[in-house]
DNA sequence: CGCGAAATAT
DNA sequence: CATATTTCGC
C-alpha cells in the first residue's frame, strides 16, 4: 500500500511513445482450437468439413493464428467469420426483417451482431487508452485493434456507449475506484456491466490530465487475451453443443455473452430477467482456470488478463465472467 | 469522408 | 429491455 499503486498508472502514461509506434497492434482471434470447438468458421480455419460433430470435438489442427492481415478500412468485405451455415444448420433467426428464406449470402452479408465480450472490450479500452482520447477515433480504434472482421460502425458505436459510460461514471467517482470498477462496487449500473469488467484508465475520467500531456496515451501492451469474438450466428443450439464439448475436454469458460438474445428464443422470462443454464454454472473457480485457458490456446503463448481485474478488484469475480448478479 | 449522436432492429 | 446495428446530421 504505498504509492506505488498510483505510480504505476503514473508512469504508464508516462512512457508513452508516440502512437504511430504502437500501431502494429495485430490480435487475431480466436485461438483455432477453440474455434473449431464452437464451430467457429475461424478466419484460416479451413473448411473444415466438419458440419455437425459435437460429440467428437477432435481438434488436431495446430493452426496458428497468424497475423492476419487487417483488412482494409474501406473494405467492406467480409471475408470471413460469418460464413453461412456450414451445411446443416436450420437458421432459426436466419431472417427476421428479411422475410426470405434460403437467401444465397453472395457478398452482401448482414453481419450478424456483433457481441461485444469484456475481453473484447478490454481491447477497445486499451486501445482507446494508447491512442488517448483525442485520437480515439472509431477509425484509429479499430485499426489499432486489428480484430478481424471489427468494422468502423462495431467501433463507433461501442465507442459511443463508453464514452457515455465515462461521462456517467465522472459524475458518480468521488472516491477513487482505484481498481476501476470492480472493486468500486457499484459503479455498474444494468447497462455498464460490460464496462465494469474493464478498467477504465484514469485518463479517462481526467480528460484535463491526458490534454495537460497534449501527448496520446501509450503503453507496453499487456499481454494480450486470444478471446473468440464471435458473432452472433445460427449456432444457438450448436454453441451449447460445442460448449458441451469444450467443457468436456476442459473447462472451457468462453463467455459467449448469451445475452439477451433469448428474448424469444431459449428462455425467456417475461420479467426480462434471465438465467443461462447451461453456461452459467458450468464454471467452478479452480485457479488453474488460465492454465487451462492456456492449454487451449495450444501454440498460443502468454495469456493473462483476467489476471488483472480479479486482483486489482481485490477479491471479488475471479474471472470475467459477465453478470453473476442473478440470485 | 469521418465522427458523433439518434433512431431502429433484434 | 438491453444491446448492437443502422441512419442522420455536422
Amino acid at each position: 500500500m504505498r504509492e506505488e499503486d498510483s505510480n504505476w498508472f503514473a508512469r504508464w502514461e508516462d512512457e508513452l511513445p508516440p502512437p504511430e509506434e504502437l500501431m502494429p497492434l495485430s490480435q487475431t482471434l480466436i485461438t483455432p482450437d477453440l474455434a473449431i470447438a464452437f464451430d467457429i468458421p475461424s478466419p484460416h480455419t479451413p473448411t473444415a468439413a466438419a458440419t455437425a460433430t459435437p460429440t467428437t470435438p477432435n481438434h488436431h489442427l495446430h493452426h496458428h493464428q497468424q497475423p492476419q492481415q487487417p483488412q482494409p478500412p474501406s473494405n467492406p468485405s467480409p471475408s470471413h467469420q460469418q460464413q453461412p451455415s456450414s451445411g446443416g444448420d436450420f437458421a432459426d433467426s436466419g431472417d427476421l426483417g428479411s422475410g426470405a428464406a434460403g437467401e444465397e449470402p453472395a457478398r452482401t452479408l448482414k453481419r450478424p451482431r456483433l457481441v461485444w465480450t469484456p475481453q473484447l472490450h478490454k481491447r477497445f479500452v486499451d486501445a482507446v487508452a494508447h491512442l488517448g482520447i483525442k485520437n480515439a477515433v472509431p477509425k484509429t480504434i479499430m485499426q489499432l485493434m486489428s480484430v478481424d472482421g471489427l468494422t468502423r460502425e462495431n467501433v463507433a458505436s461501442h465507442l459511443q456507449k463508453y464514452r457515455l459510460y465515462l461521462k456517467r461514471m465522472q459524475g458518480l467517482s468521488a472516491a477513487g475506484p482505484g481498481g476501476g470498477g470492480a472493486g468500486g462496487g457499484g459503479s455498474d449500473a444494468a447497462t455498464d456491466h460490460l464496462f465494469a469488467s474493464s478498467p477504465v484508465p484514469a485518463h479517462f475520467l481526467h480528460p484535463a490530465a491526458a490534454a495537460a500531456g497534449g501527448r496520446p496515451n501509450s503503453e507496453h501492451f499487456l499481454p494480450f487475451v486470444s478471446v473468440p469474438a464471435m458473432h452472433h450466428q445460427q449456432h444457438h443450439h450448436q454453441m451449447a453443443a460445442a460448449a458441451a464439448g469444450a467443457a468436456a475436454m476442459q473447462h472451457v469458460q468462453l463467455q459467449q455473452q448469451f445475452h439477451r438474445q433469448a428474448s424469444g428464443h431459449f428462455g425467456s422470462p417475461p420479467n426480462g430477467h434471465f438465467e443461462h443454464a447451461f453456461m452459467s454454472r458450468q464454471q467452478p473457480p479452480p485457479q488453474n482456470q488460465q492454465q487451462q485457458f492456456n492449454r487451449m490456446g495450444g501454440g498460443v503463448a502468454g495469456y493473462a488478463e483476467d489476471m488483472e481485474s480479479a486482483n486489482a478488484s481485490g477479491a471479488r469475480k475471479v474471472l470475467t465472467l459477465f453478470p453473476t448478479g442473478d440470485d
